[in-house]
DNA sequence: AGCGTCGCAGAAAACCTTTTCGGTTTTGTT
DNA sequence: AACAAAACCGAAAAGGTTTTCTGCGACGCT
């Protein structure tokens, strides 16, 4: 199985390569291929088909040494493991991949021992820049203004205003999520939701409030905060229809919370949506999807937030830097389990 | 909002800054900095004081440059959104982390002509090696072998032998599972599983087989393919019951099926895991913690084949590249799903 | 005193590319 | 044919670091 001998790893062909198998100086083979202007056309053929020849790909590190930019940025990230990071990295990596800037990924486990670490190797790589990705919306403590490179936060705020963060908009997703169930003619609306902790659920519920206040109404009952976990939906959901059995419309803080939500809602004989509708938050396509029926949910837009992150990154890098929290709308994403009241 | 003028954006200090300070020549605060013995102790000294007054960071980028080696490899996904990328990504990004190697990211989104541009940008940045990801177990075409730079395939292998690839242990996951439920007493085990193009459903299928043929026993019914979803697990349960209802055990394809499965059993009155076992494969948190009750998986630790990729990267482009595609052990999280007849 | 040795510091080359600037050839004009 | 102008090509520097090699002073030994 082990072998000792790999491939035969022959070195990269270098620009002098082309430029003595075109016959040419490498200052000539250089323009040549950069496409500048003074170079015959002819000497310009011959030189493309020597790089051809040795498959010649230039040498970005030496590029990036002579430039001063690198053509690199850092992705740091708090939290891989949960699904919050996921579609911001591929939002940014998507954006960036089309300008030709590679990625490097961090991933600081929440550490911000590791964290400080990280930006240090990655300063000393020379990246044109930082993007920062938290795992929660709360704000999170800023990595510094004296940094030798712009830095946009994305999803979780820095606490510094003089820094750039890109965030979905928390409270317009709680407003939507309640004008979709208004718009179905649900009235007798109840809020489940999640770890009061947490900023977006704090401003989930808010947004949601104001938007049943602007239409003349009131939550059935308090806002129930708890985990954000089918088994906090469940028990939530038994103690509301106790109390509150003409509900029309459960709004839950989070899309495992619904699904606890419905199951209890289905298991009592309450039809959904005919009787009940349920939404919930982050369209997470395997909750969403496999539920019975499937699930209507507010998207918040995370690769959008990704890409406006990179994208802010790149003007910044070209000198335009901005600054404070800008949001992102949210959008509903409706399916089975909201419907108009018939 | 917007405000055109950044922070000062200061040059970040060379080693000819630190020179100057220290009063010394450039080869010498080099040789300072890195140990090497041809400098007194009190001139050492000075040159590190500068180089802490300046906070130097030596630029990666140069010292990349000369010694051909830059540090960094290339972690090539075909698809960041499917849920096994994830942690091997983080496996990788641990294991390289540690050793002072980034890792750049690019995601091809399962597009061929993606990934050859990606790999073609990161051997411009000459990187030191590739690792390639994919979304599953099926073997995939080698990027080929006159790559500049060496290769491990992780999770998904590749078509070419004389490559290295690392990826679980399907045929010993089904096997496992099987031994686990023939722990727990169960005789008449069912298995529904998911898409039969799948080589992993395959796999997992052929190994419980053997394991159960092992024992004498054998399936009740044949194997039921179908698809990896939470409706297919629901649909057939229902067909397994009405056709064996004396069933004592359902090995599920993944954790997803596996829901389904329980949901339709509880339904029906089956009650788990008393009257019938339940078990998933790829032990996904967000399924197997709210399921009730949780659910015992197979775990492919997948983090572990990103990480041991990892490493046989890093022995690779130190020298020793071996080839072959080697299979790490899954492992049974066990949980209140399965538990020994009484 | 002369010689070899040792310890330490610095000059310079190397890595690869881009760009500027000076030099040479060609073209066009009279 | 002579000259101006344009077109084309190459030498060299720059970017920051590491490493090799040379040089220099001090020290120990005969």
């Amino acid at each position: 199985m082990a072998q000792a001998t790999g491939p035969s790893r022959s070195q990269p062909a270098t620009l002098s390569d082309v430029a003595r198998l075109a016959g040419v100086s490498i200052a000539t083979a250089s323009k040549a291929l950069n496409g500048r202007s003074q170079v015959r056309a002819e000497t310009r053929q011959r030189v493309i088909e020597a790089a051809e020849r040795l498959s010649f790909r230039p040498n970005q590190v030496a590029r990036g040494l002579l430039a001063g930019r690198t053509g690199t940025v850092g992705l740091l990230t708090s939290d891989l493991e949960g699904r919050f990071s996921i579609p911001i990295l591929m939002g940014a990596e998507d954006a960036f991949g089309a300008g030709e800037v590679a990625v490097f990924l961090c991933d600081a486990r929440g550490d911000a021992i590791r964290e400080q670490h990280h930006v240090r190797a990655l300063l000393g790589r020379r990246v044109d820049g930082l993007i920062v990705v938290g795992s929660r919306t709360d704000p999170r403590p800023s990595l510094g203004r004296e940094l030798p490179v712009p830095v946009v936060y994305a999803y979780a705020p820095s606490e510094d205003p003089a820094d750039l963060s890109i965030v979905p908009d928390s409270v317009g997703a709680g407003r939507i999520a309640v004008e979709h169930l208004l718009a179905c003619g649900r009235t007798r609306i109840a809020h489940i939701t999640g770890d009061p902790g947490y900023l977006a659920s704090q401003e989930r519920s808010e947004g949601a409030l104001a938007a049943l206040a602007d239409a003349g109404l009131a939550l059935v009952g308090e806002p129930r905060f708890g985990v954000w976990s089918e088994g906090w939906g469940r028990a939530a959901t038994a103690m509301l229809l106790d109390q509150h059995p003409d509900v029309d419309a459960v709004l839950c803080g989070s899309d495992q919370i619904a699904r606890g939500v419905m199951d209890v809602l289905r298991e009592r004989g309450h039809r959904v949506p005919e009787e009940v509708a349920v939404m919930g938050f982050d369209n997470w396509q395997v909750l969403t999807s496999a539920s019975r029926p499937p699930l209507t949910s507010v998207d918040m837009n995370l690769e959008q937030v990704g890409r406006a992150a990179a994208h802010a990154l790149f003007t910044a890098i070209a000198g335009a830097q901005r600054s404070g929290v800008e949001t992102l709308p949210c959008r509903v994403v409706i399916r089975g389990s909201t419907a108009p009241l018939s």
